[in-house]
DNA sequence: ATGTTAAGTCCAGAAGATGGATTAAAACGG
DNA sequence: CCGTTTTAATCCATCTTCTGGACTTAACAT
């Protein structure tokens, strides 16, 4: 329920706007924020100035534009001190970044394991370590974590992690093996918010994330769409046709039986992993092209119905389809084309993601990051408690 | 983007959010709304005042539970002057109703006209004629018509109905076309908000409108969700079978070629319309029987996708669907369950909509209603410009 | 030099929420 | 049956936060 607006909490969410402000003007001036905002200057003036004693933001020099009057001190964000933790947990590999307040990427640390063999407590030993350096060298730049979020390959209910069928995890409270308090999400949501906050710039897109199995998360006017119950974007298990090979979900003919990365593999008779897909491609083999343009085909068919059911802006391919578009993607979008043209719908654009794997653990850093920015007060007052 | 938090708007905000919980909580004595909403008790005094004034409140006497202290006097809403008016323009028909701030429908009246012989001017005069009818009436009664809202058969942008297949308008800015301030909004959207306000109760489904074209309004936690631009929902152009026939949209297999009201009729050898269709089925007619069949499978199969995609707590099948239920909804389940069993997902209920053809109407009005309860200050000022 | 313009700060004041004191109305208990 | 307890609602002084205009500062124009 919309939460009653209390004298404190005004002022917690002014900062936020006014520090949401800074982030998306870049460089700007106190009276340009009172103008933008709609508050005074005073006010602005104040905030800015407990922003600054925070050091979330820095004075950049004054700003001036040939205009006539006083030039203004512009202030935008500081990448000095705040900064979050970004951690992911994948089939074959383990990984951290670290990502300060302006977005930049500080840190990044890849390591592989085969998660498939090890237990939940084995793998977050790892884990551990890994955050525990990750943050140590943090440190040692001068960088306060103030948060980690953690991207898991499954469906997360509440911090439990429901299942994840490629590691063979069912019901793993995963924050609790950790010695410090982390926000466990989707790998294919934080994905899709790395590519809200790292990509292209979109607002408004369907990011799909094509693992070991295929996910989606939709992002509208900046923010995730969850669903009911958090389990939205489930691409994989589309329907693209209903006599078509049967899924382990239960259904028959679901996307993952057509573009999923152990169907596709299969048809194309590669037993190595994707790069040696690529390196076929590469080379004309017939059967591997003939794979993908079925695949390619079987995505514009699920992407048509996902168009149709929540109207993205555009259309993002991650994972395992990134090096794989120039085979799939002309398949993909000739489909999409067809198919909504005789409507009034206009066709969403089909591009690719740069950000490669990374794009999960970015999204889980860059979630901690938005929420400081959405709450700046709550930040000053948990870090700096004798400063008020 | 968040917008600032001026003092104003606090207020304004605030007084919302005390007449949002006595909305959901019934007859509340002004003690508990302040320990609900957070305010202390002296502000919701205040506020309760400000509302009895304006009438959107009654003192509902005392409310007393065998407690020990002094009885609290319960206030609930009134639905005595603030009301809200609901138009609809179908294929072959107009409506119009007016409902009070408590939800209860005050009156309602409906005409038949054939739309698609008419042009959008000569349909907008015998709906303002209507309207005007209807405010008449609800002003003899002593209520006030605080706004309303209309319901169109297509996709709406700004105002603009930018298609009506069914009645062969083509952007037709609608709401110029009547001598009263109205917000138009698509058929789907408002008969799946009909669904949320004067239907069974959830707070999250996905509603299935089939009317001459199907569509759905997805709503989640209470709010409609409309995709980037709006156009979310259309589920009629889900792709069944990528094979199946030829759909005007440029698709193939689209849901509509099967259960589409002409697709079904057609299917069924029915001349008449969704009644006479009715009758066969009683009939035991096999021809109607093996179509109904067949439409029932392929909304099994395109709300199958669309579970995955936006994970509804619940499926509510309205317009034909709901009188074609009996013959329809055993398929529809089935497919549901038996592609969904496999996975974690809860599988969302099944149900028909008890409000008929009226749906669009009603979330029409509600839609009003709804706006005034969020932000009840607005309506405080503009109706009593001199009581400050 | 002097005027003009705009940025940033200062300060009195208004709007609105807070918290404790007070009054009001019922139930309980001897 | 009357005092005690308990809870509701209101009153009032206070506090927080934003507001709006006055003031100071820094650059450019003439």
């Amino acid at each position: 329920m919309t939460q009653a607006v209390r004298h404190d909490s005004m002022r917690a969410r002014n900062l936020g706007v006014v520090l949401h402000e800074i982030r998306r003007s870049g460089p700007i001036t106190r009276a340009a924020l009172a103008e933008i905002t709609g508050l005074t200057k005073t006010t602005v003036s104040k905030m800015v100035g407990d922003l600054l004693g925070g050091g979330m933001v820095v004075e950049s020099g004054a700003l001036r534009e040939g205009e006539r009057g006083r030039p203004g001190t512009a202030v935008s964000l500081s990448g000095d001190r705040v900064a979050a933790l970004g951690l992911e947990i994948g089939v074959d590999h383990l990984s951290a970044c670290v990502v300060d307040l302006t977005l930049s990427v500080r840190l990044r640390r890849t390591q592989a394991v085969d998660n498939r063999s090890t237990s939940p407590v084995e793998t977050l030993h790892h884990l551990r370590k890994l955050a525990h350096r990750a943050v140590d060298e943090a440190r040692s730049k001068g960088l306060v974590i103030a948060g980690s979020t953690l991207a898991v390959p499954g469906p997360v209910d509440d911090g439990l992690l429901r299942a994840a069928p490629n590691l063979g995890w069912r019901d793993v409270r995963v924050g609790d093996l950790l010695d410090f308090p982390v926000t466990v999400e989707n790998e294919a949501n934080l994905a899709a918010l790395g590519e809200l906050w790292f990509g292209s710039g979109h607002d408004d897109f369907l990011h799909v994330s094509g693992e070991a199995n295929i996910g989606a998360g939709l992002v509208v006017g900046g923010a995730l769409f969850r669903g009911a119950r958090g389990h939205a974007g489930e691409l994989g298990h589309v329907i693209v046709s209903p006599g078509g090979p049967a899924c382990h979900c239960g259904g028959r003919g679901c996307l993952e039986q057509y573009a999923g990365q152990e169907a596709l593999l299969k048809a194309a008779d590669v037993l190595g992993g994707i790069p040696e897909l690529v390196e076929r491609l590469r080379g004309g083999e017939t059967t591997a092209l003939r794979a993908c343009d079925r695949a390619g085909q079987a995505l514009g068919v699920a992407l048509t119905s996902a168009v149709r059911l929540t109207d993205p802006g555009a259309i993002v391919l991650g994972g395992i389809f990134a090096p794989l578009f120039p085979w799939i993607g002309g398949r993909t979008r000739d489909m999409l084309t067809a198919r909504l043209a005789g409507t009034r719908q206009a066709v969403p654009g089909l591009g690719v993601s740069r950000l490669g794997g990374a794009a999960a653990t970015l999204g889980a850093a860059g979630q901690v990051i938005h929420r400081i920015i959405a709450d700046p007060g709550a930040h000053l007052t948990t870090t700096r408690p004798g400063t008020a």
